[in-house]
DNA sequence: TACACACTTAAACAACTGTGCAAGTATTAG
DNA sequence: CTAATACTTGCACAGTTGTTTAAGTGTGTA
């Protein structure tokens, strides 16, 4: 995989834009930020974000499928979380870094550096 | 926008989502990666990824409109590059991030041959 | 047992997206 | 000027994706 600097292969790409679609859309993202810190119950995640629930179950669905989030089951809920803490300290990487570079709204380069 | 700590607002999930979904295209992807280090030219970038002019540019228009790429002529070839450092930077970073989260395949068994 | 609660799955549909093909616009060479 | 190069844009279409509605599965309670 050669992680170190040079441009990843062409199935590297693959993956890694695998991922950044699960990440693109609004609901899911807006899911997976949500159980970042403690493990949330599907109908509570359909609440907060005001989704129905079984499109909060379906999405949750895509994102165990891909690793992204395990779930465990408490009494009659069904808790989700992050699968690792890799997983929560790259998502909550990920968000800051994009929005730092995102806060100029499109075009107003911010002379801070991340990181 | 309040980086400072966790779950963005609304607004700020959307943005971020809509960033992911571009880079969330193997294609858009791989064109991004492949100038990041040098300006390069689209008939240079559609023959390096093997794919066709037309789809190569209506791509790279895609990432301009979202402020990803800058485009300069130089005689009759237009160079596509990153929009700033803090782009690149990111990218670089991000695409780091991620392969080293996916490498151990969180999920799927890729057998990878010893490198 | 039966019933309600919490979640999952299935089917169907509208909207979106990536791609190819063909025509159009700029820029340089002759 | 014309011709060729380099890129862009328009149009059409197939495939994908997010969402809803409705039915199904599992778990706890009376």
């Amino acid at each position: 995989m050669k992680h170190g600097k040079p441009v990843p292969d062409r199935e590297d790409v693959s993956r890694i834009a695998r991922m950044f679609k699960l990440l693109g859309d609004p609901t899911r993202l807006g899911l997976l930020l949500h159980c970042l810190e403690t493990p949330r119950a599907v109908s509570e995640l359909a609440e907060d974000l005001g989704l129905s629930l079984p499109l909060t179950s379906h999405h949750l669905r895509l994102l165990r499928a891909a690793g992204l989030v395990d779930s465990d089951r408490a009494g009659r809920r069904v808790l989700y979380r992050p699968a690792d803490e890799h997983v929560r300290h790259m998502l909550v990487d990920i968000t800051d870094h994009v929005s730092e570079c995102l806060t100029p709204t499109t075009r107003n380069p911010t002379r801070r550096r991340a990181s």
